[in-house]
DNA sequence: CGGCCGCCAATTGTCAACAATAGTGCCAAA
DNA sequence: TTTGGCACTATTGTTGACAATTGGCGGCCG
């Protein structure tokens, strides 16, 4: 019944270009992948909070959207729920999630478990070049901040976890650490405060300078302190939270 | 410029926050969600080192062992992809994943980082209850192994660190690990040691014993020996017999 | 006048046919 | 005998149409 055939140590099969397709339509020139790139950039919509939470997403709309067929959609949408950045109602289609309270503090609590040691095991493995681009960085970020673009902020913001999970050089924490950062975007999008705008002063910087020489020790802190800190600016308090939220939506405006 | 306008429009106002979901239907259990049957299966399979690596999944195969279509298997391939069991060749097909040493050696290292303060943050949180039922899998894994029945070891064995991450009552770390476990099957179905059958003695009797009442320091150092012990026992060494070495001899001939 | 219950439009889910591609074996020519 | 090319076959990739389900909407009844 298996066809246990013997390990094919070949070289990789991906050379082939196929552009023998003329096209004739405006289709994007990425044949191949193509529900990669819708993938990422509803991830980076997402990411930016320009696709808010419970937005719907219909296969027909994005799929004239990037010129592809709904195949394809359908393809990255379920890629999207795998990785809870939207939820699949059958036969009603497919949402940008709405993390419950529950859900954001698991997340946030998978990243204090992993990204503290994370950091830590960069301590003396980052060369100046490293901490030279961290910092660069981290001044982008500051850029962004000072500017008030709010949509760069974010998506810097977020990057440097990524960044810092890359420097390890292990891919798989990589991806673990960047689905985290992804899903995290959406809680913030979702429960952060009113006014607060961006509660995160410069504990990337600090936490740069700390890379620089300081103990593995102090590195777990500063880490944990932070992501305590974002977690902390958010909004996840109380079960009674929703009947407030409802009292306050129907008496400010009575739809 | 890319994705030029919100593809779709909010939920509207007045609907209902939460997800009003009609379950009324005692849901026939082979049609919704076949897909995640098949993938289960063929996850499970390769758990237990039933389809070594470098095994082709053809579709049509699949789609007739499975009584479904090819469309189905499609979506449970391509989700196998995501997660690193399977992998996919353009207009080749599926393969059970082979992985190289260096992301055998990156998932190991993930585990190293996650495991270790996970189950440390279990102390003093396990009622009797979970340390019993802990104590029995523990015994059903000896079993298994006295009872030569290979397969069912090695599949509690890999359990063992899903249920203690399920302890931690956190589904995102949870869905972590069980990720990483998988891929740590199919590491060990790859690179084990021809002798040596099964190398971990009792040490999971040994940590659930000390999740009793030890400190989380100690917890810390049980786990992450325990899976250095494991991956000491796989053959990831040298630059074996893989890709390297005839790429080297290839480029020496060939030039 | 309000609530209930049937169509109806829109969207998703499924499938089957079609097109394209890579691997395989054969055949002819050097 | 070896090598290069070529057609064939089996498998994957793609598309389009069709069926099923949902939620809305208007009419009907209480």
């Amino acid at each position: 019944m298996l066809n246990a055939s013997t390990p094919s140590r070949r070289r990789k099969p991906g050379a082939s270009r196929r552009t023998r397709r003329i096209d004739t339509r405006p289709a994007p020139p990425s044949r191949p992948e193509a529900a990669q790139r819708i993938y990422e950039n509803i991830v980076r919509a997402v990411e930016e909070h320009r696709l808010p939470p419970g937005t719907k997403l219909g296969e027909q709309t994005i799929a004239a959207l990037f010129g592809v067929s709904r195949a394809r959609v359908r393809q990255a949408l379920h890629h999207l729920s795998l990785t809870h950045i939207v939820t699949l109602h059958p036969n009603r289609g497919a949402f940008v999630a709405e993390p419950s309270i529950r859900e954001a503090r698991a997340v946030f609590a998978a990243r204090r478990l992993v990204e503290p040691p994370l950091a830590a095991s960069l301590v003396g493995r980052l060369g100046s070049a490293e901490l030279q681009s961290l910092r660069r960085h981290v001044g982008a970020e500051e850029a962004a901040r000072s500017a008030q673009d709010r949509r760069e902020s974010i998506r810097l913001s977020g990057e440097f976890h990524v960044i810092l999970a890359e420097l390890s050089a292990n891919t798989v924490v990589t991806d673990i650490v960047r689905g985290l950062v992804a899903r995290s975007s959406l809680i913030i999008a979702l429960y952060q405060r009113a006014g607060s705008a961006d509660c995160a002063p410069d504990e990337h910087g600090e936490l740069v300078d700390a890379l620089g020489g300081r103990p593995a020790r102090v590195i777990v802190r500063i880490m944990d302190h932070h992501l305590r800190h974002v977690e902390a600016s958010l909004r996840l308090a109380a079960p009674a939270h929703a009947e407030v939220d409802l009292r306050a939506v129907l008496g400010a405006d009575a739809r």
